[in-house]
DNA sequence: GAGTTTCTGTACCTGCCAGTACAGATGCGA
DNA sequence: TCGCATCTGTACTGGCAGGTACAGAAACTC
C-alpha cells in the first residue's frame, strides 16, 4: 500500500485556470493562425507569463495541438455529432448548416481553425500545417465512412460514390471557411448550401 | 522640344531580368504565403540581393501586390478568360476545370495564391490579407455580373439567383484550393466538380 | 515551525525579421 | 577620358521572434 493516493499535488498550486487559458489560446490561434500568433499575443490573451505557459502546455507547437483538441471538443463538436444523424441527408445538412453557423457566429473569428490555422507557411510552421492536413483528412474519412454505411443501408442509391460525395461536402465546408474569412454572412452561406444540396442523391428506396 | 526621349536609362543597367525575378517571387509567396515568405527566401529564389529587390520592387508589401498582378496575368489568366465563354454553363465549367488544373499542376504550389497568401495572420500581414479579400471579392463580382448577363440573355432561367450561384461557384473554387493544399489529386477534384455541376440550372429556353 | 516541491515574474538569451547606409562597380553622354 | 547616374554587394540597424535561467513566493508534508 505504498501507492500514493493522488489527493493533491505538492508545491505551489497553479494560479490560473488552465482550461480558461486554453480557450483564450484557441481564440488567438483561430484568429491569427499558427504563424501569426506570437507568444506575446498568447500570453497576453491567456493572462499568464511565458514560463507558466511553457510549464503548463509545452512549447508553441504542443500548445497548438492542445488547442486543436480543445477546438474539436468545443466549437467544432457539432461535426462529429452530425455523423450520428439517422439519414445521410440529415448528416450533411447538419454538417453544412452547423458549419455555416460556426463560421459566422458573432464573437468567434470568422473561419475554421483547421483551415485558417496554417494553409501555406514558412518552415517553422510546417509541422503545424501537416497536423492540420491530417486532421482535415481524418474528418473527411469519417464522413466517407458514414456515407458508405448509408449506401449499405440503402439510404444512398447504389450508384452513389461515397468517397466523392464526402469530398464534395468537405470542399464546400472548406470553401465556406474562406468565404467567411472574407466577410460572407450567414444567410449568404445558407443560400450556397441550398444550391449545393440540389446535387444530393435521393434514396433509392423512395419509390 | 526639350522633352527627353526615353531611349535608355542612364546609369548602371540592371543586371537581372525583373520579369523572371518576379516570377520567382510569385512562386515563393504562392508556396509559403505572405507571412511565411521571408526576404531571405525571396532574394535567394530571385537571385538578387536585398537592396536590388528594394530598388526594383519597393518593400515586401509592394512586391506582394506586383506578385498578385503577375499571378492574375499569368497562371490565373484562365479565370478572366473563362468569363468570355458564350454560355453560363461553359463559363463555370471552364472556371472550375481550369482551377482544378491549376491547383494540381505539377511544378506549381498546390493551391490558389489568393487563398493561400494570407487567410489568417498577424498584424504585420494584415494589409496583405485585406488586399486578398478584396481581390477575391472582385473575382466573385465579375462572375456575378457575367451570370446576371446570362440570365438577361435567357441563358439562365428567370428564377435563378446569379449572386448566389456566383458565390456557390467561388465557394467551390476556394474549397478546392484547400483540398489541393491537402494533397487532393486532379481526378478527385474533377469528380467533385461533376457532382457540383448537377446543381447547375438548365436554360429556360430548352423546351 | 522546517524542508520540499511547484509555480510566478523578471530579465535575459540567441537568432531571425524587415529594412538601409555606404562604398565600389558599371554603364551612359559629353 | 571625364563626370554622372544608377545598380550591386557587404555589412549593418533596431526590433521582435521563440525559448529559458534564476530568484523568490506559495502551497504541501512532517
Amino acid at each position: 500500500m505504498n501507492k500514493k493516493v493522488p489527493t493533491k499535488a505538492a508545491g505551489r498550486p497553479r494560479s490560473f485556470d488552465a482550461g480558461k487559458a486554453l480557450d483564450r489560446a484557441v481564440e488567438v490561434f483561430w484568429r491569427k493562425g499558427y504563424e501569426g500568433a506570437s507568444l506575446s499575443d498568447l500570453t497576453k490573451a491567456m493572462g499568464i507569463n511565458r514560463p507558466s505557459l511553457y510549464a503548463a502546455f509545452g512549447d508553441k507547437d504542443k500548445l497548438f495541438r492542445k488547442v486543436l483538441d480543445r477546438y474539436a471538443e468545443g466549437p467544432a463538436s457539432y461535426s462529429s455529432a452530425a455523423l450520428e444523424e439517422p439519414t445521410s441527408r440529415w448528416v450533411v445538412e447538419r454538417l453544412l448548416y452547423g458549419t455555416a453557423d460556426l463560421l459566422t457566429s458573432p464573437g468567434n473569428p470568422h473561419g475554421c481553425l483547421l483551415v485558417q490555422g496554417a494553409l501555406a507557411c514558412g518552415n517553422a510552421a510546417d509541422s503545424a500545417r501537416k497536423e492540420l492536413v491530417s486532421r482535415r483528412m481524418a474528418g473527411e474519412a469519417a464522413l466517407r465512412q458514414r456515407l458508405n454505411q448509408a449506401r449499405m443501408d440503402g439510404d444512398l442509391p447504389p450508384e452513389a460514390n461515397p468517397a466523392s460525395l464526402a469530398r464534395y461536402i468537405v470542399t464546400l465546408i472548406q470553401g465556406m471557411s474562406v468565404q467567411a474569412a472574407g466577410g460572407a454572412t450567414r444567410s449568404e452561406l445558407y443560400r450556397v448550401i441550398g444550391i449545393a444540396l440540389q446535387s444530393w442523391p435521393s434514396s433509392g428506396r423512395i419509390a
